[in-house]
DNA sequence: TTGCAAATGTTATGTTATTACATCAATTGC
DNA sequence: GCAATTGATGTAATAACATAACATTTGCAA
């Protein structure tokens, strides 16, 4: 997926999470563009939509918050299935890619027919600095 | 951990979650027990948080809904991490389990010296049918 | 029986996400 | 130029999901 020219309001929503320290709610990041002029959920919302069909911002379902991709550059559609580890305590969330994660899941699907359109990693925990 | 019996409430919304085709919201789950005096979402909510500490219960983060546990008689949190294929069209869900896929995993946090606590696993696609 | 812990009932509220409709701006074809 | 189309935006209302706070009841054990 290449990346077109983003509009206002994705360019500032994008601004937001690139910023960020970790994920941020839909809400939260309204609550941020407040001064830009944002009065209402389904800005964010839109602006979110494009930018994960991009795939420079993901989804962290099992948290409802939504954090920038920490591969620039790289097409995180290019390398497979990505998962996220989320500290519980500070919020960081790493993320990262496995291609034997990625096969062994596919292989399982494909042996049910399954067609698979999008997965979900998301492993909560306690980063290293917070299980201290 | 061990199923201690279950309460009133505990095991009416077991045995809706048992008895449905697929996934169930808390809502929905909600209002079918209407009829047998359920009122509020906390009477849902409560029974869930334990059927879930229990183990007997799954929840689906990727679609807000909870699922009985497909093996019953076994203990999910013994063998390992569950993942889930949800199929988008009709709802039904495969309950599965790998191995491999959860030693990759724990090596990469193990690296990473990150505690996990709790993964999710959930493909999005299309079931056999569905898909056809 | 008294005290405690767990479960339940009830109301209100907080949080996340979408529907519906109007308006605006850029592009295209004539 | 100018209508027609398309994508983006603005706004209000509502739906869907989840928890806080507090009162009451129940089961059980000291
Ligand atoms: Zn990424
Ligand atoms: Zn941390
Ligand atoms: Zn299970
Ligand atoms: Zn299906």
């Amino acid at each position: 997926m290449t990346t077109p020219q983003l509009t206002k309001n994705q360019s500032l929503v994008f601004d937001v999470l690139e910023k960020a320290e970790g994920p941020l709610s839909a809400y939260t990041i309204l609550d941020k563009l407040r001064d830009h002029g944002f009065r209402a959920p389904l800005q964010v919302y839109r602006a979110l939509e494009k930018l994960l069909e991009y795939g420079v911002v993901h989804r962290l379902e099992s948290i409802n918050s939504f954090v920038a991709c920490a591969h620039p550059g790289d097409d995180c559609h290019s390398h497979g299935i990505v998962a996220f580890a989320i500290c519980e305590s500070c919020g960081q969330v790493m993320e990262f890619h496995d291609h034997e994660v990625d096969h062994r899941l596919m292989a399982w699907v494909r042996g049910q027919k399954f067609k698979p359109e999008k997965t979900t990693i998301e492993i909560r925990g306690l980063c290293e600095a917070c299980a201290a």
